[in-house]
DNA sequence: ATATTAAATTTAACATGTTAAATATATAAT
DNA sequence: ATTATATATTTAACATGTTAAATTTAATAT
């Protein structure tokens, strides 16, 4: 429940930043990945992004209506497309970037470095415990 | 991310156990708090189980529709309704409530009680921090 | 008492979460 | 080569998340 409480409390800046941006946070979530990480395929990106299938292409699907992503077929396997930022799409990211990059630096001043990566600790322990349920 | 990433470690088990009893996440958590509160109008309701107004009304509907609970129109403001699980919604509670004891036990035992609380604490002031921001 | 403002809830519109089923292509086994 | 099985992705259906606007009733100020 704090879990959820505590996303929250967090993301809800994100989110009215990224608004302005015209963009949702799971976009952003994609952007950033196909930013850091170049080419991939759909299943790499959920992956990457936290993103489940079906979320994923409608979330593809409306990017490359914005011109945000160019999807290409990969040419070994056919059922794969090779998804990658658009010269569009690279500028966004970059325009999102320092935004995105401030609030976390404000976050982190606020909480305090040493507790976040305490806080980081715990909750890569938490998902380890909860996986082994 | 990472709090997205153990919440939903966590939730994945809670909801495969839940919808063996037809419940989803969110209806649980309506039911668990009317349980605990006993009647409430909307506004409460959405406070105590961290959902929106508009999710809250088409739960609400929902549960009504299952007859799990009831709703009353408030004699003195007539803007509101006054929640209350129904004898049925009771039973529900009561049958999925020791498999939820039981699943966070499991979890606490897993991952460690004093860890957990510790937890709990750093998400408390995470929260505290990024509403501050 | 009436007009104004505020508050509680719902509706609307769009995006995502979630599970199951469908589709298309690859891979493995005969 | 052909059938069976597995994998990647999408579609379908329903539930919830999110914001803005509409609706209804209360409270306030003339």
């Amino acid at each position: 429940m704090r879990l959820l409480q505590a996303r929250e409390a967090i993301m809800s800046h994100f989110r009215s930043m990224l608004r302005a941006h015209g963009l949702t946070e799971q976009q952003w979530r994609v952007i950033r990945v196909l930013a850091a990480e170049g080419e991939l395929d759909t299943g790499e990106l959920a992956q990457h992004s936290f993103l489940l299938g079906p979320s994923l292409t409608r979330i593809l699907r409306t990017l490359e209506a914005n011109n945000l992503i160019l999807r290409k077929p990969d040419k070994i396997d056919q059922r794969r497309y090779r998804i990658s930022l658009s010269q569009s799409g690279n500028a966004r990211y970059h325009k999102v970037s320092p935004d995105s990059e401030a609030l976390y630096q404000r976050l982190e001043q606020a909480f305090g470095k040493d507790k976040l990566a305490k806080l980081y600790d715990l909750l890569e322990e938490l998902s380890v415990s909860a996986e082994a349920l």
